[in-house]
DNA sequence: GCATCGGTTCCGCTATGTTGAACCAAGCCG
DNA sequence: CGGCTTGGTTCAACATAGCGGAACCGATGC
């Protein structure tokens, strides 16, 4: 891990919405390193374009973002292919429906669509950025992964417990996560937000990879009372949104990737399963 | 300038619409670095979450990048503010008009309408890069800036000819740019594509500050036979819209930043002119 | 006019990124 | 089926490049 770029991604992680501007001595104080450290990198951020430099020597976000961000979406099929069903599944239960994957350890919402009731959740923007250990979608793509990769990510953000049902301690996310691998869905039963829970079901790309996790989010009260159906409802939205980017529960050309268990310790390795041709008997 | 940063910049800029997805080895040799520096690269720039790492090893862009354009775009007012009236100039003039700035030397396209003529000009979509020192855009922004900052800005890029008419001399550019900004708008006679030419002008903030040129594009007969009506309708409009977002021409509470020569030499350099308040007499 | 604040510059030290070679897993081809 | 190629990952020694304290400078405010 080059400090530089860990560095870095934190100066660039500062410019929010909320703080949209931000000076040397500011930033250096922020994160803790010197003066002239800040200006390097501020400096040197903006010549590459990602910040804009005033001649006032305060810095904004620079429009080099617009353009990866273009190029982002322009290879995200799946984020338009799954806002029909989105939708359809916000209609069909009123409550609020969101799409996220994980960035950096954490958990950005890619697309969602509000609840129609007066006590929808209120859930994060579009882009926003939320902790992996207590949200339902975090909980799901931290399920499939191997451990070691979960492990980083707590040393990195740690356990920041929201509510009194976050979960804090490793052993338990450990065995949180099994099960929800082994289910192969998650709840957030108010372990952010209390008052708010939420299911989430994994999306698979034409490999069978999961880099997508589909949830819904609602009150306490009507979650607990119609839990099942809501769960299903999710995973058989998830299940549709996979089958439309290109994803075949029996058969896959160019075989498929998961992370399974290694027998004895509840570490995960990616194995490669390989299909035979869809003529093929099996 | 933080080296690390800059090859980290020139990693991200890889990812493209066209190739948006990269392997280690691909990366060193267009890069001309080491296996294993490309390895370090995006190996950081996934952990941060500005990359995604697939299992298979092969990378593509992450969605820390949707978070940091939606806290660009939630922070561009201008952007919203200037459409209406880039929408009222295409459909007055029947040409293509586009927003631009400059991120890391170049230009980048903020928004644009295009042209509904058949013929109308084909520029660049949102977020795409186009060099500096050949579009009406880009030498307009550049002319606003310290000769330092354009000699920079050509150390680092170049002068790429792509036309016949292009500017590969930095005397000539030299003087091309003292001469739009005594002006005050920019000619682009097809300097980028044969063919196409384009007319420029600044939009200011409220503090007098210039990032923003709009500009209007279309193919070169149109254009010399309406030059001086689409040279004035560009510029009210970008006055209209300067005015939209805060700037007065003769009054600015906060000072007013200009870059303006420095006697003998053609320097530049910021000047801070302030104003008495607007009750005072002048 | 002096004091303060914030951005910028400079330079020596050493932590840090660089590099090439070795390693390993997957896919290809005979 | 087995050796060969391709491509991603790891490692440790080396030299460089980033770090950080101190000094500088322009603007602002008292």
């Amino acid at each position: 891990m080059l400090q530089t770029i860990e560095k870095a991604a934190q100066v660039l992680n500062l410019f929010t919405p909320e703080n949209p501007e931000w000076g040397v001595s500011q930033v250096a104080q922020k994160l803790g390193m010197p003066k002239s450290s800040a200006h390097a990198f501020l400096n040197s951020l903006a010549e590459v374009g990602l910040l804009y430099r005033f001649v006032t020597g305060r810095y904004r976000l620079g429009f080099r973002i617009l353009t990866l961000s273009q190029a982002l979406l322009h290879n995200t099929p799946w984020r338009e292919e799954a806002a029909p069903l989105m939708e359809s599944l916000r209609n069909k239960t009123g409550e609020t429906v969101h799409l996220s994957v994980l960035a950096g350890g954490e958990l950005v919402t890619v697309n969602k669509f509000d609840g129609n009731t007066a006590d929808a959740a209120q859930v994060s923007q579009v882009g926003a950025v939320v902790p992996s250990h207590c949200s339902a979608h975090g909980k799901m793509l931290l399920a499939l992964r191997p451990w070691a990769f979960v492990s980083a990510v707590l040393d990195q953000h740690g356990m920041t417990a929201y509510t009194e049902n976050t979960i804090v301690s490793r052993d338990e996310l450990k065995s949180e996560l099994l099960k929800v691998r082994e289910r192969g869905f998650a709840y957030d039963i108010e372990e952010y937000r209390a008052g708010l829970c939420c299911v989430a079901a994994p999306v698979r790309n034409h490999n069978g990879e999961t880099i997508v996790a589909l949830g819904i989010s609602l009150p306490s009260e009507r979650f607990h009372a119609h839990k099942d159906a809501l769960r299903t409802a999710v995973i058989e939205t998830a299940d549709a949104i996979s089958q439309r980017i290109g994803f075949d529960a029996d058969f896959s050309e160019s075989g498929r990737y998961w992370w399974t268990s290694v027998e004895g310790r509840d570490e995960l390795k990616p194995v490669r399963k390989v299909r035979s041709k869809r003529s093929g008997d099996e």
